[in-house]
DNA sequence: CATGAATGAGGGTTCATTCAT
DNA sequence: AATGAATGAACCCTCATTCAT
């Protein structure tokens, strides 16, 4: 296609993509200011601020502070829907050790936006039910996949493997989170593998067959 | 009602003592307050009402909301020194497995009484520097408590000691947290033995001398 | 007992009193404000400062703005119905000039007040459901007794009773509203025989049994 | 001619027949609005979308909300004021009874539109003092007519004509629109007859010559 | 002329805090 | 000390109006 002389090229920016980039602007802002004032200091107006916007603005791309919330709040959902979905795409890996590394992996990489903002968002604000429950499903859905996983591989005598599962899921988000918090090295490659020792050690041990080439 | 002729007046009643008693009477009620309707929801008029007291009263114990806060704080943090200061008191016990169920222990009662009071206290609330570095030097104290315990039975080639005595404390604190906040089982020495297992198992394969009595 | 010296005299304005008349206080303000200038433009703030209050004292009287309006309204809702009441207690008036008589003094009485608060209340505010059937109950209950009275009086053929029951009611109210509104002359008791006359004539007229003493 | 108020003046001339539509459409869709919403809550906004327009184009058409409403008063009156000139515009009819029926008719014919918009335009709205003048001007206009034909009729004795005329023009008017909001009966016939009825039996008994042909 | 994003004053309401009694 | 009425800054949100494209 010939490039049209400059009076007749097609307006950049169209209307569409002119709005979709200033949601996009307001969300990026309104995270910030949550992660750093948390939900009740975190006012429409600092959002806005923050934005360069007017506060008339801000209310043309959302109905409301909650809405802006509930926004951020789904997309670390559908972020962390979309770790787990890749993370078992094509079949689980085949060692413990590997699966937890995943694990691990994948709550590094969700959570490495700002701990902060992830307490906020489903701490510290009022929770729709409806966000509790995907959280609580995605959660649920997780511990699933891997209490099948453990049922698997247990041994006679082996403790309840839905609550090991849901030892796994809770210890690699929460340490994950706390770790991102405290900081206690600077070597996340050090804070990784003992992560994964920790947890991959407890599943053989709790009964795991130790379905692993010798360490 | 007429006034007593002076001798038969009760003694001066104590005013030290009726005074203490109500500003606890106000801590108790902005416990309950704080932990049910979190902080920014958690006003200063309803915790008033819940101690049966009026607002001007509040305002004669505290000289503000954060004041109170902080107050409840400290408490709680007090309540965790003393737990550590007891469980190390006469040394700490002799088996890993005896170190970690105390610790665990320790968690467990501390927590029980709300942990959503904890979290409204040490996440949602404004945190004063102050109590942050309390919490930070509290924490450490365990950490270094227990780095040196490490150290003692450390083998050749483990891995840093810090950062597992950080992992321990970390761990027996969030996931107790976390247990209480999501109940994945009803039996909760269920969860305990888990917990005591999977630090237990951590710290002897992380390269402790196995000094332990045979399990 | 005896007078008790004059410090420990009990204090007047005991708080209950005290509360109920900043309560009037804001009704009062409220009625000027909304009168002048109407609902939307009748602002909360407006009102606090009529009654030279701060919009915070304003809110410990009134959970919000379309409260006090509501309270005003049952006022003049209540007027009215005691007026019909008083109207009636002793039985209807021998005569139809007697009865119109009453129902025109009455409206008069009560609209006395301010017809564009009137106004404001009744047909440009958003009216909760109860309010409105309220009015309307109030209505129908005017128009029933004054239908029975048409009935007993009824020339065979007359027309029906019950409409022109309503155009007494209605006539009587809007054309009252309307001279306040209007004043087309100051004479307002010639206003007022004006409409008797109206009236009277047109309830004989339409087949009530002239049970009247010749004029 | 005097230079209007600013914000008040057409802010083009429409040379276009075109641009004449676009008006049309505007105030047609602002009618719908203001009839559906009340003055506050019927936007600009609201009425632009209404009217399938953005809202930059409708500020192209008048230059603010309050023009809008004006426009739209104004015409009201007009249609007022035509309906008056017609009744009359052949002199006006012989007997009372067609005089009252004239009224009566007009007032059916012009509130029919909406009666709630009619409310709006004249009650709840800001009205500027020039449309108050207006409309005082063209009820005073029908009062003097009718006082000149009932002065020419009056018997010796009777009352001010002048109140007589008020009465008759407020009665008509506030009659109707309450009908229409309240509908006591279906049969709108019923109503204009009874109206009728009341108002000529009114004029006739007040003094004037009956001076019409048995019914 | 059309568009609709942007603006910001202003409205209802809450709540920590003060102060007269 | 106790009381609770009073205060007003600050919050969320709406809407008439403007202006760059």
């Amino acid at each position: 296609m010939p490039t049209l002389p400059k009076p007749l090229r097609p307006r950049k920016t169209p209307r569409q993509k002119r709005s979709e980039e200033t949601r996009e602007l307001i969300l990026e802002s309104a995270a910030r200011v949550f992660a750093e004032h948390g939900y009740a200091a975190g006012t429409t107006n600092r959002i806005a601020e923050a934005a360069g916007l007017s506060i008339g603005s801000l209310y043309q791309y959302f109905p409301n502070k909650d809405a802006i919330l509930l926004q951020l709040a789904r997309r670390h959902l559908d972020e962390g829907r979309l770790a787990v979905a890749a993370a078992f795409a094509a079949g689980p890996p085949a060692t413990w050790r590997e699966r937890v590394t995943v694990l691990v992996d994948t709550a590094l990489s969700v959570h490495r936006g700002d701990p902060r903002l992830h307490q906020v968002l489903f701490e510290e604000s009022p929770r729709p039910p409806a966000l509790l429950a995907e959280l609580r499903a995605l959660q649920d859905d997780l511990v699933d996949r891997l209490t099948a996983l453990l049922r698997a591989d247990a041994a006679p005598g082996a403790p309840d493997p839905r609550l090991t599962a849901w030892f796994l899921v809770a210890a690699v988000e929460s340490l994950t989170h706390r770790y991102l918090a405290d900081q206690p090295t600077r070597d996340r490659s050090a804070f990784r593998d003992e992560l994964v020792a920790l947890l991959t050690g407890h599943v053989l041990s709790a009964g795991a067959r130790p379905a692993e080439p010798p360490a």
